[in-house]
RNA sequence: GCCUUCGUAGCUCAGUGGAUAGAGCGACCGCCUCCUAAGCGGUAGGUCAGCAGUUCGAUUCUGCUCGAGGGCACCA
């Protein structure tokens, strides 16, 4: 079946000029043909600059060169008037069976229009992978309404999809999060210590240690005087909190595991909760430290090494990414011997591949952009192709209340949840806000807007197009007649008011848009696509009434706005958003 | 300094190698005895930051200038 009825259309306009070419200039028969949607009705329906293009290598004025392209047009019953225009514009006016075909082509696709053929290709979109230290904030919401968008989007245009997160459970962060939780253990047991003003201070990490005291008792107790007698004086904050940690693991052996792995599982839990009531959900949780645990990491550095891309420098070993583009070479593995997160990235890359996707995707904050390079050039060394690997900056969200920016401050534990921007501002306003601005730019997410007047979110104006829809079908229904199937045999050529028309040109623009979003990463154009539609719809409701009294005119009105109805719902089911049959 | 994102209406932002550059909000004027007014119609509002280049054509591509944000760890 095939849905894409615009593409086959301007395929077939782009048929009959490349026969004109064929008679007026078959020296360039090859040139590429490019149709445009004309901004103005008046221009028609598809436009081309082809004799623009040409005009030059002919030295003939464009304006000749058209007519002669014109004039060699074979005859086609789905063009109404082909004219020239301008400096030379060729515009297509299709004929009106032609523009309303539509109609009865999504009719009969239904959740399928819109979708490209599958294409075969096995594509990996891994997203959010934030730090399990602490609960998402609203910059991760950004990055998972994105990646989740992305998906759905690169599903619905014909790629298999697999979604991914990175769980970081191997890093020194873990670590910090371990000790933060068991010093707010110990004050709850009266062994009070400075607590490090770079450990986590959220509230969560209270919570933590109360569950643990529930379940362990005293058994992690130890005395303050003890902890601190592991610890070398230093004013190296950053020393210090290793040495907090240093003693958590000296003093508490097994009992260091079992915290960091009851802190561990409870920030993945609620992480996982988290965005699945946010409708993001991951085919694959992949976990760091399985990459240590199985070798991997270890395999992939001394492959490094035995390539010659590696060297020792202050006894720490250096992978030489400055020959493969990099600004400067970057460490593997410290002088204490521990691997770097770069190694582990390393080694997880080369798994990704190994897993046998075509298309990598990462979806990185923008305050990675600097580790692109590192990484494709690591991939390079070890053989990996780096262009199956796309990645795609996020950048941040600016959180303003009260007409001034949020302080954000994952650590200290300032800053607005996800689940709590949820909860004021809906789950579905927050999918399609965060989709109203390009990924790549910076998000200014004005509160109190989006909580005092959250009626002005343009996804109430995309839900209302489709409740209004459903409540024309319902009253339909009363009449009598519920049977959408009938609406098949309307007679749609009784479309053909203005607002119909440009209704249906809407519709018929839906496959391309689909396809080109999803080429280019770009979830948000379909949420301005589903903007534009709605647009065009509440104009014709508001002009034209549906249930006329006319049988004819009322079946094809039904019609149309049943297959308007259908592309709304596909559009938001791929932004995650809901489609309410009544407001 | 280097890398990167950006500069479009009063504000927030789309968009494009083409013909008269769009939307929402704000302002102003209108529209419900009629399928949901969470809607619609209209008016006003622009040197697409600036300069040069490529092109038949540049707001779009290239370079430079000015201005804004972000990044440049043996953190992740």
């Amino acid at each position: 079946m095939s849905s894409a009825t615009q593409p086959t259309l301007r395929q077939h306009l782009t048929d009959l000029l490349r026969t004109a070419l064929q008679t007026v200039a078959p020296e360039h028969w090859d040139v590429d043909i490019l149709l445009e949607r004309p901004k103005q009705a008046s221009h028609g329906d598809f436009a081309s600059s082809l004799a623009l293009q040409l005009a030059r290598s002919l030295k003939t004025n464009p304006r000749q060169v058209a007519e002669r392209l014109v004039a060699a047009l074979p005859v086609s019953d789905l063009v109404a008037k082909a004219e020239i225009a301008g400096a030379g514009f060729i515009n297509f006016t299709l004929n009106s069976n032609a523009r309303t075909a539509v109609v009865a082509t999504i009719l009969s696709a239904g959740t399928a229009f819109g979708r490209d053929v599958a294409s075969g290709q096995r594509v990996q979109v891994e997203f959010v992978s934030a730090n399990p230290t602490g609960p998402l904030h609203v910059g991760h919401g950004r990055g998972a309404a994105y990646g989740a968008s992305l998906s759905s989007l690169l599903a619905f245009a014909g790629h298999e999809v697999s979604r991914e997160y990175y769980v970081n459970d191997a890093g020194r962060q873990m670590d910090i999060l371990a000790v933060s939780t068991w010093l707010r253990y110990l004050a709850i047991h009266g062994q009070v210590l400075p607590f490090p003003p770079n450990a986590y201070q959220g509230d969560y990490v209270f919570a933590m240690a109360e569950q643990i005291n529930v379940a362990a008792a005293d058994r992690y107790v130890r005395q303050a005087d003890a902890v601190l007698g592991q610890i070398h004086p230093t004013d190296d904050l950053d020393e210090r909190l290793d040495g907090f940690i240093l003693a958590g693991k000296t003093l508490l052996g097994e009992g260091w595991q079992a915290i960091h792995a009851h802190v561990l599982h409870e920030q993945l839990t609620d992480c996982r909760a988290d965005l699945e009531e946010f409708g993001v959900s991951f085919d694959e949780w992949f976990s760091e430290r399985s990459l240590y645990d199985s070798g991997q990491v270890a395999a992939v550095v001394d492959q490094l090494a035995a390539h010659n891309h590696t060297y020792e420098k202050d006894g720490a070993l250096w992978f030489r990414s400055t020959a493969f583009g990099d600004e400067k070479d970057r460490v593997v593995r410290r002088d204490n011997g521990i691997y770097t997160y770069f190694a582990s990235d390393i080694a997880y890359h080369l798994n990704k591949f190994a897993r046998g996707f075509d298309k990598l995707i990462d979806v990185w904050g923008a305050d990675h952009h600097g580790y692109i390079a590192r990484v494709k050039g690591a991939l390079t060394a070890t053989g990996a192709d780096p262009g199956r690997l796309d990645v795609t900056l996020v950048q941040f969200v600016s959180l303003f209340r009260n007409g001034e920016k949020a302080a954000m401050s994952t650590r200290s534990g300032e800053y607005v949840t996800l689940r709590q921007l949820r909860h004021e501002v809906g789950n579905d306003a927050c999918r399609f806000f965060y989709m109203l601005r390009k990924s790549d730019q910076a998000l200014d997410f004005d509160l109190d807007l989006a909580k005092s007047q959250s009626n002005e979110n343009p996804v109430y104006y995309v839900q209302y197009a489709h409740a209004r829809i459903c409540s024309v079908l319902a009253q339909w229904a009363s009449d009598g007649v519920s049977d959408i199937a009938v609406l098949q045999q309307a007679d749609l050529s009784l479309l053909d008011h203005e607002r119909e028309v440009a209704l249906c040109q809407r519709l018929a623009e839906f496959p391309e848009l689909i396809h080109n979003a999803a080429r280019d990463y770009a979830p948000h154009a379909l949420a301005f696509y589903l903007k534009d539609l709605a647009a065009d719809f509440h104009s014709w409701y508001n002009a034209e009434r549906v249930l006329v009294d006319d049988k004819p005119i009322r079946l094809a009105r039904l019609a149309l706005a049943v297959a308007t109805r259908q592309v709304l719902q596909n559009g938001l089911s791929i932004l995650g958003v809901s489609q309410p049959e009544s407001m």
